[in-house]
DNA sequence: TAGATTGTTAATCGATTAACAATC
DNA sequence: TAGATTGTTAATCGATTAACAATC
């Protein structure tokens, strides 16, 4: 099973790991395929099919270790090491992100943060990211620390020139925050967040 | 075609949604199934074939018009009124939430926000969304108003109570924005966003 | 043993895509 | 007319689900 994950099973493993993160947290150390499709809406049949096609992970009768799964989806996932990302934009929304725990818990470090206006710079806003830096130094910082990441957490208005440095540095994968459409070269990929959007469609099934 | 969509259609929908309402708002007239598919990296033959279940809508050679199509999807979705909610977090995170555009733009309106610090009560945050009222008239509120969708914006170790008021009170949908798993009953639909957790999945196919 | 839950099969349904005629 | 883009067909692939034997 060296093959290439389809969307659909990676995208589901990476539900699996939240869940599994968070069960472990509270000290659950067995879970079933029943509970897991609890949490995620997933079918549990389908929990199963997915982990059966990389080995017998779990006991008949007893369910999964939460531990061991843990690891073979990481395993799977290839994210085991640590991963550095850049954050521009140090106002509300980028303190929030900076702050929570979301991203260290899965090996994810806020390498930069940074920010054009001059009152924040050299501030520290979360607990792990260091202080924030100066826009002007965001293609030098993001280049030299290798980073293939960004977060997008400023205005719509600023969030095209955000990205247009983080591509030129380097970036491959971009977070956005911003409720902009953004243009990138074919070899970026764009993870627009928009809870409004989300909330129509959650309503339309409430409501139908 | 009164029947109920799939899943998969309607969130698809929205999608285009979202990409129409950045494309009107960016002064565009026309646009085709093309560039809706480079925003949203959804193949352009699908979206033809969602839209073309519904109508004819595009004109050959030219494209789908902006605001027609607008209206037709909101019409699909039935998405038209206004929508209220309740967030429940005053923090960072919250205030980000209050103060961005992105819910008001389509038709969602903060019509509570509650926090149980005494020193957030009373405070305006956000431009629209009234004063931070006191966690503790939660249940009044919410009942009163008839909210059926909560956002939660504090941090894990409160999200379960807050859930469980919420719910207590009517709510239906909860968009989730702490780590935490939240147990609720099976009529209450919980999305939850986890950022960590969708970066994962595209470095997975960024490394393949 | 009795109960629970996995791993797997088989059948169905929706998503995806290429191709192309229709037509603006 | 020439070019562009829709609407639609047909073929393929993956997702979903029920059912159940295997087994802890």
């Amino acid at each position: 099973m060296a093959d290439r994950l389809t969307v659909g099973v990676a995208s589901r493993l990476s539900r699996y790991l939240q869940v599994l993160t968070q069960a472990k947290k509270m000290g659950k150390e067995r879970i079933s395929s029943q509970e897991i499709s609890d949490y995620t809406n997933i079918n549990a049949t389908q929990i199963r099919r997915d982990l059966s096609g990389f080995g017998k992970f779990g006991k008949r009768g007893v369910g999964y270790s939460v531990d061991s799964l843990l690891g073979e989806i990481r395993k799977i996932l290839r994210t085991q090491g640590q991963h550095n990302i850049a954050l521009v934009g140090a106002g509300r929304l980028g303190q929030a992100i900076a702050s929570s725990p979301i991203f260290a818990e899965h090996g994810i470090n806020i390498a930069a943060v940074f920010d054009r206006d001059p009152d924040m710079v050299g501030r520290q806003i979360g607990s792990n990211s260091g202080s924030v830096l100066d826009s002007k130094s965001l293609k030098d910082v993001v280049r030299d620390k290798n980073i293939i990441v960004g977060v997008i957490a400023v205005p719509a208005a600023s969030a095209q020139e955000a990205t247009d440095e983080l591509v030129d540095s380097g970036v491959k994968i971009i977070f956005n925050y911003s409720e902009a459409l953004l243009d990138v070269p074919h070899d970026v990929q764009v993870h627009t967040s928009n809870p409004a959007v989300e909330l129509l469609h959650a309503l339309y099934f409430h409501l139908a």
